[in-house]
DNA sequence: ACCGCACCCTGAGCGC
DNA sequence: TGCGCTCAGGGTGCGG
């Protein structure tokens, strides 16, 4: 679900309600590949904590505790991080929206998704962490411990340059779009932002990446930067169920130009966008745009 | 080292 | 109404 602008949204919101305000309990669900730290150890070390900061790295939210060990939360596909005070109306697909008892609709309350809870101490809301197909991750480091995912991210997407792009291409058979998607050369980009940023630089998502020239990758990071900027300002894509903390949508999936508009006029030469298989992912393109 | 693929899950939408 | 199929914005790990 979620990329750099989806994730930079829930971060601006979820840190209002962690930032400063100490844990008081963790309730958790069942064991699972979820939980990459054990429930039962999370529950234990949790409690007691304050939160000084949230941070993101690429797709990741970096909670900074009080005793220097760090809260990872990855959101993976479906993950949603809200507050007790959303309502369950703004969390479901306009379908289920409509199927929900009135109820049901004012305040949202926890299901067997719902894999994460944490209480603070005082007035104000807790914070939940619901995750249907359960793709997200949760992950605790003690003070000093090192993160191999953290350590593997490549530099922040929103500070790609032609220059890096162009260098982690050398040699590279695989496709430009997967180069963009790999979170080793740049940490942020998913599908949505990948064809985009490819649209509007003029390159093809299928073409290997030791093809595309020195200006080209300069164009591609340009674009990305820009997209992903933009992107955050409209608080991401709500294309089919992300929505922010807050309930509200996104309003990027409105300004994109080519992902999931297969058959729709390209909007720059009216030539219908095509959709093809590249990495296991499905891409959108402009045959006539893009080179 | 690189590359393609299977796999981890659940739910929505579609054709029949 | 139900069945079977495809698809989904994530990432990891394996064998060739």
């Amino acid at each position: 679900m979620p990329e750099l602008p989806e994730v930079e949204t829930t971060r601006r919101q979820i840190e209002k309600i962690m930032v400063g305000r100490r844990i008081e309990a963790v309730e958790t669900t069942r064991p699972s590949y979820f939980f990459l730290t054990p429930p039962e150890e999370l529950r234990r070390r949790l409690p007691g904590q304050r939160v000084d900061r949230l941070d993101r790295a690429g797709k990741y939210l970096v909670a900074a505790l009080g005793d220097g060990s760090r809260l990872l939360l990855h959101l993976g596909m479906t993950g949603q991080l809200f507050s007790s005070d959303a309502a369950s109306v703004r969390l479901l697909s306009s379908t289920a929206r409509a199927s929900l008892s009135p109820e049901a609709q004012i305040r949202f309350k926890p299901d067997e998704h719902t894999h994460l809870r944490i209480r603070f101490a005082g007035s104000g809301p807790d914070l939940f962490f619901r995750d249907v197909r359960k793709f997200g991750k949760v992950e605790w480091l003690a003070h000093g411990e090192k993160s191999e995912r953290l350590d593997r991210l490549g530099i922040d997407a929103l500070g790609l340059t032609g220059e890096l792009l162009f260098r982690a291409n050398r040699a590279r058979r695989v496709a430009i779009k997967s180069m963009l998607l790999d979170q080793s050369v740049c940490a942020g980009i998913g599908n949505i932002y990948a064809d985009e940023a490819l649209f509007l630089a003029g390159v093809r998502p299928g073409r290997a990446a030791k093809r595309v020239t020195r200006s080209e990758c300069e164009t591609i990071a340009k674009f990305v930067r820009q997209v992903l900027e933009r992107s955050i300002e409209t608080g991401g894509s709500s294309i089919s169920d992300y929505v922010a903390p807050d309930g509200s949508d996104g309003g990027y999936q409105d300004e994109r130009h080519v992902y999931a508009r297969t058959g729709e006029p390209c909007p720059r030469c009216a030539t219908p966008i095509k959709r093809k298989m590249i990495g296991q992912r499905s891409s959108h393109y402009c045959l006539r745009c893009q080179k």
